[in-house]
DNA sequence: TCCCCGATTAACT
DNA sequence: GTTAATCGGGGAG
């Protein structure tokens, strides 16, 4: 008789078939899950922003790449690049295939695997392991060879289980760091505990 | 092929 | 507030 936590399973695909910017806080409240046994590491996720084919943000505003190829397969899918040759960004695409588009996992608090994030996080302080998108990558050990894996299979490396309810209270604002298109309101984000 | 610069982070002054 | 680290993407030539 020890429930933990609800196992809610994961998430519905078809939740992520709509325009990253409807979906994008739809994922706040929502877990990462990576790992597995006792490898396993769970973040809420608590800070998120959209990029869009026609957003000249995104990278997929100049059309198919190497890189961005995962942007342009269908809802569910991770796409991970390398950013400033050091860190890593992790994304959630979203729409219909072809679209080019995805929700950029900003942060998340983790609720599960803190011996392991420690380790991994070695120096930092709890509230600093995963409240920025490479931190976030490194805390759950996601890198490159993760790009274009189902977030929607409970069996994969890394996917994503739904909020068990919606966030209270949800702030909205600009993008951080970008030079172009940065007065599109397309992050969204929780309090952290 | 060359070259600039990025959806960042941490360690500075 | 400023800046180094570090490297691959992709536009320019």
């Amino acid at each position: 008789v020890t429930v933990a936590r609800p196992d809610p399973g994961v998430i519905d695909r078809s939740l992520l078939a709509a325009d990253a910017p409807a979906v994008a806080p739809q994922l706040l409240g929502g877990f990462l899950v990576s790992g597995n046994g006792s490898e396993r590491i769970v973040g809420r996720i608590t800070d998120v922003e959209a990029y869009t084919a026609d957003d000249p943000a995104s990278h997929t505003f100049r059309g198919p790449t190497r890189r961005n190829a995962t942007m342009f397969a269908s809802a569910g899918h991770l796409y991970v690049y390398l950013i400033y040759g050091l860190h890593h960004c992790a994304n959630v695409v979203t729409g219909a295939l072809g679209d080019g588009q995805a929700v950029l996992i900003r942060g998340v608090e983790i609720v599960e695997g803190h011996e392991i994030v420690a380790r991994r996080r070695c120096g930092v302080g709890p509230r600093h392991w995963s409240d920025g998108p490479g931190k976030m990558c490194a805390a759950l050990g996601i890198d490159r060879r993760h790009d274009g894996i189902d977030l929607c299979d409970q069996a994969s490396a890394v996917w994503i289980a739904p909020a068990l309810e919606a966030p209270a209270l949800v702030h909205t604002g600009t993008r951080i760091g970008l030079s172009v298109a940065s007065d599109r309101p397309w992050r969204w984000w929780l309090d952290r505990s």
